[in-house]
DNA sequence: AACACGGGGGC
DNA sequence: GCCCCAGTGTT
């Protein structure tokens, strides 16, 4: 690479970027610390979420887990718990498996090092790179969708942002404009790209750098980043039964091999016999990313005990009732059913 | 390299 | 209805 060994003639643009940001930055609990810990924390809950989406559970999360330690103590049940409608699950089983890594081969101090960051559940080149600039003046890019879009759109660059060549192209791409102050460009280029250089819309008017920009001066903004990669959603059936006495009810633990990894969950089968003790069907219509849900809820009024004794007996599902509940991740749509259920 | 994984919000 | 979001792990 020719332009690695000398100064790059874009370096002006991260400086630019580096002035707005000092002006602009906003207001974040993270943006007051570099405490490793609470940086890593922040990293993995904002992977694909939006601030606004995230925040309170960012608060809430840090409150009842304020340091490493007492993470890694806790049981993942609990982690789950604040996890809970935050969505992608599986991040926060890695989150409390990276703590007890960082207790069990680091002696509880977080690593410093980049190559020592990635080796935690969870962590990948996106994230390892963030905490180790913003904490530790690690020099290397935090390449994200924000970097796709604010670099394609800069060079008007129409590399494919869909294949998985992209993080590395956009991650030389981005050393030409990469100032020294990696920390605060890699955060200056995520509120560049989440305020300024949206995906719809951009508000171009403002930007500190658009008079750098060559998609704008082409009036093709809206052109970039190119995007080939086209998913098609299906649908998926899915059948519950809330089977309930007394104000209580039935759960169980999903496995950790599909969606709503270790979630709590309603019974998705019962024996024939107690199908007499049907008392109602709800359809719930639910939308993932790649996935229309289409889930049935059978309400099932058991009025014996001798029926609600025998069900628990030859299952293994757990009792529990609405106030326990509260302890427990259920998926967002059996959440919404068992807060209407409570209202009903 | 392709795919799976949640939920919310913009348009 | 489609696309996007402070991406990572698995196959």
């Amino acid at each position: 690479m020719e332009h690695q060994n000398r100064i790059s003639e874009f370096l002006h643009v991260g400086n630019k970027l580096l002035s707005w940001y000092k002006k602009n930055a906003r207001d974040l609990p993270f943006r007051q610390t570099r405490d490793p810990y609470k940086i890593w924390i922040c990293e993995i809950v904002f992977q694909q979420t939006r601030i606004s989406q995230g925040l309170n559970h960012y608060n809430n999360f840090i409150s009842r887990f304020p340091d490493v330690q007492t993470l890694a103590a806790a049981d993942e049940n609990e982690v789950l718990l604040y996890w809970k409608g935050l969505g992608y699950y599986s991040r926060a089983i890695n989150i409390h498996k990276a703590a007890q890594q960082v207790m069990d081969d680091y002696h509880g101090i977080f690593p410093s090092e980049y190559e020592e960051i990635m080796k935690l559940k969870g962590v990948g080149k996106y994230t390892a790179a963030a905490i180790s600039s913003i904490c530790f003046n690690g020099k290397m890019p935090a390449v994200d969708g924000n970097f796709y879009r604010v670099l394609s759109r800069l060079f008007a660059d129409d590399y494919d942002i869909s294949g998985s060549g992209a993080f590395a192209y956009f991650s030389e791409l981005s050393k030409l404009i990469m100032p020294d102050n990696v920390g605060d460009f890699n955060q200056a280029m995520m509120d560049l790209g989440s305020e300024i250089c949206k995906p719809k819309n951009p508000l171009c008017h403002s930007c500190p750098v658009s008079e750098d920009c060559l998609a704008y001066s082409l009036g093709k903004v809206s052109e970039f980043p190119v995007k080939t990669k086209k998913v098609k959603t299906e649908n998926l059936q899915l059948r519950y039964y809330f089977v309930h006495r007394n104000g209580h009810f039935l759960i169980q633990q999903r496995k950790d091999d599909f969606i709503w990894k270790k979630l709590f969950e309603f019974p998705p089968e019962i024996p024939e016999e107690f199908e007499k003790y049907i008392v109602g069907l709800q359809i719930i219509g639910h939308k993932l990313t790649h996935k229309n849900l289409c889930i049935e809820i059978y309400e099932v009024e058991i009025t014996s005990d001798e029926a609600w004794d025998s069900f628990i007996a030859e299952n293994g599902y757990m009792v529990t009732d609405v106030e326990a509940s509260h302890e427990k991740s259920f998926p967002k749509p059996l959440e919404t059913y068992i807060q209407k259920w409570l209202r009903a």
